[in-house]
This record gives structure tokens, sequence and C-alpha cells, in this order.
RNA sequence: CGGGGCGUAGCGCAGUUUGGUUAGCGCACUUGAUUUGGGAUCAAGGGGUCGUGAGUUCGAAUCCCACCGCCCCGACCA
């Protein structure tokens, strides 16, 4: 491709609207360009980039026996009546009338489509087990879009769906598909990791995210510095130190803390560790009255894991200062489960700890050597419902949790029979009974990968692409292109001896300067860029410099076409 | 939805407080000249519903009201 016939729309300066540094440098390059509030269109330059990733994807869907589809992005809502999702999705799905004022959606997810299909067409075990997918442009009508494509309303996506006889067939594909991701971002040139996840609103039971690691990521990822489990921080299992409580050493003895409100400031007051104080946090409870919860005080709460616990009112609330001061006759921060007689929900930490400290629900004071049982009732629920934190154990045991941050760009569920159940998808087995087929779901964040590769792949300059996904492998600037004859006839040769080759090559041929082409071929991460002028060639030799390394070295031009293969050959077989 | 900020040329901004000729600057764009190995210089140009609507006023980018849009911070997810 030649620049000057290409659509190159680079800045120096980036739109005030980007914030992260990928949403810059995609406006920047020129990418993409916003039409409305996350909704972007994709320039040919970053098109590119997409179909790269697309390929990759494919490849590796395909590898597995992933049969490709297409399904309709506009969807009746009859299907999501059915499956029970019409009126559970919530504002995030877009919903529209057609001239007939009947309802439909923008597609945000498929499975509904897909339970359709598949319940109507496959009959017999003997079609089974079978995986579709597809890729695919969605709508989530997002509470706040932001950073760009990162979390944009519109969005490509990849989906599959799979469909089983039984739990272990599902099981055999979710192995693959878990294989497969890790092969695909293993080819995108990503860091990324695998960690056990929460199921969120899709439902199911096992579940893991891939998750590109950069520190803009809005996730957190625990992982072990020594064994290999990494789960999502909403998920991460807090390790059980011990399983009983020491005995009480002390009687109960009432404190004033007049001004002290928090843990940490009741701690500092008593001069004791953090950790021997509880801390209560009150919430409404599904029987209309509210449910006290305790955390250690130098723990938080992990708000995923209290809402599982069937006790707690989804979406998870906190009683107003009334009902506090009703049932607990004191304000927040003096809270404690001491007299309280409703449903209380520890921590299994909190659970066994003695002769600790918590509010005494009377303003101004707090009670020091407090223990279940003695003095208040004991826990209804013991649960693990706390953040895990840095230098915790695993919950295997075999080392300490340390966090980072990530982007999840896939995400692979075991949905078992969820949606058909719900939509009534079944086939004859071997005995000719009627059975429920057990599913599997997998997606994988197409726009959002590039986005998160540059995330975690740019320097001041610009975006570093992995090479298997730059929007071209090769860029050449020839000094005085338009001025030097003896330049231009090397740049068109070598240009034409790369495009012959296979590489995907892209001559600046643009009457700019040698500072803008630069420039501009660095903003636009090309891994490899041959620069050539007069004086050089002169020698016989160009320029070849790698966008990643840094590193600028004189090549003899007579050998340069056979060394650029060679090295953009090695790329590609991974 | 709650809190904060913004809306003036493709992009970045000034002008708004204190209303007053023809609305400015930088980048980008067009033409010409000199240039050309790290985002050139000079000259000449094109491009504006000042977010929209309704008001106040002799006069509104500027003041008032309403609406719309965008960005950032909290509840969602690939």
């Amino acid at each position: 491709m030649r620049a000057s016939q290409y659509y190159i729309s680079t800045t120096k300066e980036s739109p005030s609207e980007a914030e992260l540094i990928s949403h810059q440098l995609m406006l920047r390059a020129g990418l993409i360009k916003r039409l409305t509030s996350g909704i972007y269109t994709w320039l040919p330059l970053g098109l590119k980039i997409i179909r790269k990733v697309e390929t990759i994807v494919r490849e590796e869907m395909n590898k597995i026996g992933g049969l490709e589809i297409l399904m309709p992005a506009v969807q009746p809502a009859e299907i999501w009546q059915e499956s029970g999702r019409w009126e559970f999705y919530g504002k995030e799905l877009l919903r529209i009338k057609d001239r007939h004022d009947r309802d439909f959606c923008f597609g945000p997810t498929h499975e509904e489509v897909v339970v359709d299909l598949i319940k109507k067409d496959i009959k017999s075990y003997k079609q089974l087990p079978l995986t579709v997918y597809q890729i695919q442009t969605k709508f989530r009508d997002e509470v706040r879009p932001r950073f760009g494509v990162m979390r944009a309303r519109e969005f490509i996506m990849k989906d599959a769906y799979s469909f089983h006889p039984d739990f272990d067939s599902l099981v055999d594909t979710y192995n693959n598909m878990y294989s497969a991701y890790t092969n695909i971002f293993t080819r995108l040139g990503l860091k990324f990791r695998a960690v056990n996840a929460d199921t969120g609103s899709i439902g199911g039971t096992g579940s893991h995210e891939f998750q590109v690691l950069a520190d803009s990521g809005e996730d957190v990822i625990a992982y072990s510095d020594e064994s290999p489990y990494a789960a999502n921080l909403e998920l991460a299992e807090a390790f059980m130190h011990k399983s009983s409580r020491d005995t009480a050493q002390h009687a109960m003895q009432q404190v004033a803390t007049p001004t002290q409100k928090t843990c940490a400031e009741v701690a500092k007051l008593l001069n004791i560790p953090l950790s021997n104080t509880v801390k209560s946090l009150v919430f409404e409870g599904i029987d209309g009255h509210p449910v006290l919860v305790l955390i250690r005080g130098d723990h938080e709460l992990n708000e995923i894991k209290i809402s599982k616990i069937k006790q707690v009112k989804q979406p998870l609330t906190f009683v107003n200062l009334d009902i506090i001061q009703q049932y607990f006759n004191c304000q927040p921060g003096f809270i404690g489960p001491v007299g309280f007689n409703g449903t209380i929900i520890v921590d299994r930490e909190v659970n066994v700890m003695s002769d600790f400290v918590c509010g005494a629900n009377l303003n101004g004071y707090h009670l020091n050597f407090v223990n279940f049982e003695r003095d208040c009732n004991e826990p209804t629920l013991v649960a693990d419902i706390r953040n895990i934190v840095s230098g915790d154990t695993t919950p295997d045991g075999a080392g300490k949790f340390k966090l980072c941050r990530g982007i999840e760009v896939g995400h692979v569920f075991q949905l078992r029979t969820k949606y058909s159940k719900a939509m009534n998808a079944v086939y004859l087995n071997q005995h000719g009974k009627t059975e429920l087929m057990e599913m599997g779901c997998y997606g994988i964040g197409i726009s959002r990968i590039v986005a998160a590769a540059i995330e975690q792949n740019h320097d001041k300059n610009g975006i570093i692409f992995p090479f298997n996904i730059a929007p071209f492998e090769l860029i050449i600037t020839p000094a005085n292109y338009h001025k030097s004859d003896i330049t231009r006839t090397n740049a068109d040769t070598l240009y034409s001896s790369f495009r012959q080759a296979g590489v995907d090559v892209l001559l600046d041929d643009r009457n700019e300067r040698m500072g803008s082409l630069l420039a501009d071929s660095e903003l636009l991460g090309i891994p490899y860029r041959i620069t050539l002028g007069e004086k050089t060639l002169n020698e016989g030799k160009i320029e070849l410099y790698n966008r990643k390394t840094g590193e600028i070295k004189l090549v003899e031009l007579d050998g340069a076409v056979p060394h650029i293969l060679a090295l953009v050959k090695n790329h590609k077989k991974t």
C-alpha cells in the first residue's frame, strides 16, 4: 500500500475526550473516530488490525471444530421473554420497536438466538456435541461508556456456544476452548492471565476470564506467587488460617470512644492491632429486617460474595439511618452484635475471633473483649465474604496472594442447562429418552483487544503493535522520495520486492518532511521500518529500525530483502 | 440515575467575569516560493447555525430560562 493513496489521519495533539493512553493513541493514530458516546467508526488502519485479530481467532476456533455462523443483530422480544431475560436484563438491553409496534432488541449477546436455532435443528444425541461461533457487532447500552472502544456500547465480539449430551462432553469442549483462548492471546502477543471468575448475570457454574495485564485495567486479579491459582478479586477465596476460636481471656468491657467511629480510630485509641477489631455493616435483608454483617477491621467486604448470600436483599442496599436507629439505637460507627437479635452474617475470619472490639450499640462507646455465645448471639451464617489482600495465603495453601490489574478480553462459561431448561432445548439420547442439552458459552472482545494491546504496548512516541496484529508489518520511509531519483527508484524496488514476497508493507510516499514520516511510523506502531536516502544509498546501505527494541542498524541494500524477510517469517511462525 | 466539568472551524484553545464594529490564535487543509535524515520558513487563501430553542436588550458567543450533547467520579461487563 502506498501512503499517498491510503487513509492516514494522524494528529499531534490528542483530543480532550480521551483519558486513557490507548484511547488517546487510537485517536491520534487515526484508528477510530467517535460518532457519539460509546459508538465508533473504525477507519482503514484500525479495521485492518481488527481483521488480523479476527483471523487469529477464527483459525483457533476452527482448529477445535468450531463452526462459524452469523446470527441476526436484531432479535425479537419473544425469545427473550422465553428465557426470562426480557425482564431481567435491564436497561442495558437496547429495546426497539418495528413499524407494527412489535418489540425487538439489538442483541447484547446471543444465547436466545442460538438456543432457538439449535433446539429446532438438533434432535438426536448423534448430532452432539456441536460448537458454533460468530464474530459480530453487539450493542449493550452501558451505564457509562468510557475509554473509547475499551468500554463501548457498540463493539465487536466473538461469541461461541457449545451444546452437549452430558456434562463430561461440556467439560471436554470447555477445556479445548480454554486452550484455544490461550493460543489466541499468545499469538496476539499479549501478556495475559486466565483467572477463575464470577459467573455474573449470564449464570452457570465453571468460568474463567482471560485478563490482559495492564495497570489501567478495571479488574483486579489475585494470583498466587507459588501456585497456578489465580482469580478475579471478586471471586478469590480467602484461606482459612484456623478453624476454632481461642477461649475468652477477659470479661467484656465498655470503653468510651466519643469521636472514634472507624475501626482504625478505635484501634489507635486502644492501642491494639486493627485485626482485633470487628466492623459492622447493615444491609437490607430479604425478610424486611436488617442483616448485620461483620468483617474484621482490617478487611474489606466483597460485594460479589455477600450478594450471593440468600438472606441479603438484592440489589445490595445499605439500610438508612432511621432503621439503624430503630434496630441498634445508635449511629453508624457504634454498631455491634451485642444485644442484636436479628440475622448476623460473619466472615470466616471473624467467626474464629475472641476477645474482639466492636461497637457497643451506644453512641460514643465500643466494647472490648467481646466473645460470641458469651456476650452476643452466635452468627446465623459464617461465610467467606471479604476481599483477600496482598500477602494472604492462597486457598490451596501453596503460596501468597499478589494483586495486579487486568483488562478482561475473554470469558469462558459452563452454562450447563440454564438456557436449555428455560427454552426447552432437548434431544433424544441412545435410549430414546428426552434430555436437556448441556451448554457452554465463550466470548472474546475483539475490539477491546485492540485497545488492550495498545494499553500494554506503547511508549512516548506511540503504539508498539505486537507483530501479528500490526496494521502493517513494514513501513518504508524514503527521504526526498519526490526529489531524488535514486531514492525513489530504490524505494519502489524494495516496495515491490516485499509485496511480492507477501510482506504487508506500507510505502510512505507522501511529500512530507522526514520528521513527519518518522513520527507517524512510530505513532502507528509498525514493527519494522526501512529508511533510505541518498546519503546511505551511496554507500550501498539502508537503515532498519525495530519499533519494539528501538534498535537502528545499517543493512547492505543487496541482502536487505532476504534479511528482512527472515525477520518477518520468524514472527509468522507463532 | 446521583455528583463535578465542558460545549466557539477537522483538532487544541482564547474571548464570556464587566454585552458594543467584520469572532480570534496554534495545529491541520489549499496555492506558490525557498526548503527537506526527526513534526520547516515566508506569502496568499478556504473553512464558523459561537450546541439547540425561547427570552432580556438599540445590540447577545457574552446576561436569564429550558432543552440537547460530550467528558470525568460512583452502581454494569467482552
